[in-house]
DNA sequence: CGAGAGAACATGTTCTGCG
DNA sequence: TCGCAGAACATGTTCTCTC
């Protein structure tokens, strides 16, 4: 799937390493904060949308169209700009299933999410998941997130460990 | 409502300030850390119960019939021992909306108002609600309880300051 | 002003000791 | 062995500072 078939629809671009587009808002721009080419397999990464409202159903059309090898950079990819139309109702923590409150260490994730991010990288950190490394992260009542599936996802979403 | 009224109904009791029946489970027992003369408009109560099958039908049922003045103290009297069947998956935090893990301090609390009760009370907390002092005590995302609702309704349970 | 890093603080979960 | 108080620790929210 390219930007060039199916014409009638609008497309979301990674133009380059450090450039989005939003064709269908208008929006442009340069993510200082972004680098593709760190992403394993997201080097070049488009998405087909037919149409969208609001900023979740962006993301949903994105993550079912999308060709990228690994959805794991696709939180990061779609991430808005803050100041887009319905940003903080929608965006989803990359890493669990809370809202996200902004853009922490490169990745749009809720303050537990940074925190914890934050804390396994300067106590550097080393967790076992219990179970099969597959776990929901998914808040449950007395119990918290399995520390390593959290980690490693943080990991794999690409968050920066040095902050910036 | 009596006890006497509706013979064919099986009744919850509060047989005096320190025993609780269940007839229905044929459960009977002296529970030293309850004390109803200590919860205002508790030192008599009873209950219609029809039938009950699990603890949670039984604190509906209980919950709804009640005569009560105060429908505070209803979490605390209706705690059955921890080895009544299904304790666990049904009993409800007296506070909020979680799940009670136990009696702590007297009620039938989460651990998270466990602890909030214990801080509270011995940093001497005073906090004051932004609102109408009328907080709904359930979690949002991004945002703590009420502390002056949840401390309030703690004190109104009769949760006890000095620990046990 | 707004966004976000890090510190400070509040809250929630697990551990330890005791009865 | 079990229940729970309190301590210890982990997690989550708010504040402060800088850009
Ligand atoms: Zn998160
Ligand atoms: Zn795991
Ligand atoms: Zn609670
Ligand atoms: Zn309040």
């Amino acid at each position: 799937m390219t930007p060039e078939s199916g014409s009638q629809q609008p497309w979301v671009f990674a133009l380059n390493n450090r450039e989005l587009v939003f064709p269908d808002s208008g929006i442009t721009g340069q993510s200082p904060d972004l680098d593709l080419s760190q992403i394993p397999g997201s080097s070049r990464m488009t998405a087909s949308v037919p149409e969208y409202s609001s900023i979740s159903s962006l993301l949903n059309t994105f993550q079912f169209n999308s060709n990228a090898s690994s959805i794991l950079s696709l939180p990061f990819l779609a991430l808005p700009p803050m100041n887009f139309p319905d940003f903080r109702r929608n965006a989803k923590c990359a890493i669990c299933d809370e809202v996200a409150t902004g853009r922490h260490y490169g990745a749009a994730t809720c303050f537990g999410c940074k925190s914890f991010w934050r804390r396994s990288i300067y106590f550097q950190r080393k967790y076992r998941c219990k179970f099969d490394g597959k776990c929901e992260l998914k808040k449950a009542p007395h119990q918290n997130l399995c520390r390593a599936c959290r980690l490693r996802k943080c990991f794999e979403v690409g968050m920066n460990p040095e902050g910036w």
